[in-house]
DNA sequence: CTGAAAGCGCTTACAG
DNA sequence: CTGAAAGCGCTTACAG
């Protein structure tokens, strides 16, 4: 009947005494609405996909737990796909080419440009994660990773680094925001971004960040600091600077982002960048209820999710 | 229609030309069905519940995401829950005790025990696992943690090692397999188990496994190889072994197990046993379905997973 | 081998 | 403020 529907779904216009009278009868036999009828009356499919490259990275691993509890306060299933970071497949995700019909979508994208999303035909409710320039259209939840980047670079250069390393995505491309931050933070510091202490990588892999900096290394010149643009890639470069018998951080102190779990049972353990994660996930999903609502407020205050400097061994000198 | 259903459902009894026809159409159209409406006419719930630790853990997050891609494949969909390694948590997980109703329950217990599993009221297909001894009344999937301890050991000897350490869980609890293949691992290769060389640990973390290797180290005997029942405890007793400047492989072996993805990332890389992940998930799934159709054929061979040993630099000497 | 009908457990206008 | 009825899109006996 309406008025038991009313009572579960918190509805106004229901008299306190049948409220407590539904309630009860609730507890009493232990009565768990059944999502499938639920959603199939709703005409909402009950699940959102979640894409992000990899779960074995730490970082999203912990991302797609907070967007699993986040959504599931929302009556939501989270169906998690695994991009293998190929566009191929984000772009599918963004025309919701899924096995299952997807109420939204959020998208840790780590290649999508601003053409592939004013090209979108779908109009699935979609929200973006990830450290890239789309354009205002599509909501994007994230911390300022611009500002973020600066901090780090702020953090070398107050401990004495001078001949700061860029570990990760080729400038102007996907990492774009913490590529210009490292080269703001340099000039704010009154520092030179060399080109020699600049190496690219193909993909955010411990294996990639080691061959950057042995490809900086070869140059014949050691950088006192090094940013990764992630973890995993500081990891490697690590593993480069041990090989060459460069003292961490001694003689170079490196600073990766995302602090994941592992980064303090590291030798030397971790300095990185915290981005609040659970903030991430709430609003994403958030958004994503939103959308289907039909009310798009778009509030970019509340995308810019905060983020912490946690300083660790690898730059903690004297 | 029922034949357009049996078309769907990959049944017999219906002629070729008319499955045909009804494969035309549903290409023609891009019909996916609703699952919603389908899980409430079979009177599924359509969701499994995965109950791991921590999903932080590369090593579950990694048999998460098999177990995602095998649900998938069969319909259902996956409801993660973290149990931080709580028995409170895991006692209500083996009594489906979900906010939502629920198919089937695979659980990556470290804590229950025999007696718990014994008491079970619910009746929702379970599947365990996990290193633990829980008797035969439950399906249990896994790699034969006892020959995964002794190959672990018989690499060390092999190696050299005659004064191996065991960094893990209490002997008798939660590992128990592990430990016991420690041990007869030792006896095999003709050496003693020494108790001031085995430190238990509270939790499978860096920190606990640095504050054991600690507490080895203190006693004044410098072990020269150290079987760790994780990776991420042999992360941690690396940390620890470097800060007493013993060299890693050199002076001390150290062997982890589960193979997570960033073991060859590590200064330096780390041997590990490699459970086949992806067989763990996809056998688990299918002894879900087979207890909800009816058919317990728990066959202990196929239950057996393969794994095998995987060597890098932390056991590679000369 | 195939069609017509009922039912899965919810939600939502619609009356009252 | 609350009850009776229809409908969401499937599956499954049931006839034929």
């Amino acid at each position: 009947m309406k008025t038991v529907s009313n009572v579960i779904n918190g509805y106004a216009h229901v008299s306190a005494s049948t409220r407590e009278r539904v309630e009860a009868a609730i507890a009493q036999t232990g009565y768990r609405p059944n999502l499938s009828a639920r959603n199939l009356a709703r005409g909402r499919s009950g699940v959102i996909a979640l894409v992000v490259p990899r779960l074995e990275m730490p970082y999203f691993a912990a991302l797609a737990a907070c967007v699993v509890e986040a959504a599931e306060a929302r009556g939501w299933f989270v169906l998690i796909h695994q991009s293998d970071g190929a566009l191929e497949t984000e772009l599918a995700a963004l025309e919701a080419r899924f096995p299952q019909r997807i109420d939204g979508i959020v998208l840790s994208s780590e290649l999508l440009r601003a053409e592939h999303l004013a090209a979108r035909a779908d109009t699935t409710p979609l929200v973006l994660l990830g450290d890239h320039d789309t354009g205002p259209d599509v909501p994007h939840v994230g911390i300022d990773n611009h500002a973020a980047a600066r901090l780090a670079i702020g953090h070398l250069a107050e401990i004495g680094c001078r001949r700061i390393a860029l570990i990760g995505a080729a400038p102007g491309a996907q990492r774009h925001r913490r590529n210009q931050g490292f080269r703001d933070g340099l000039r704010e510091a009154g520092l030179d971004a060399d080109p020699a202490l600049m190496q690219a990588v193909r993909a955010n892999t411990g294996v990639e960040g080691e061959r950057a900096m042995e490809a900086i290394l070869a140059g014949g010149d050691t950088p006192d600091g090094v940013f990764a643009l992630t973890d995993w890639l500081a990891f490697g470069a690590i593993r480069a600077l041990h090989r060459h018998n460069v003292a961490v951080p001694e003689r170079t102190a490196v600073i990766g982002f995302d602090d994941i779990p592992y980064a303090s049972s590291l030798t030397p353990s971790l300095t990185s960048i915290a981005p609040d994660r659970r903030a991430i996930a709430e609003r994403a999903v958030a958004l994503l209820e939103q959308q289907l609502a039909g009310v798009a407020e778009s509030d970019p205050e509340e995308d810019r999710i905060g983020f912490e400097l946690v300083v660790r061994e690898s730059t903690r000198r004297g």
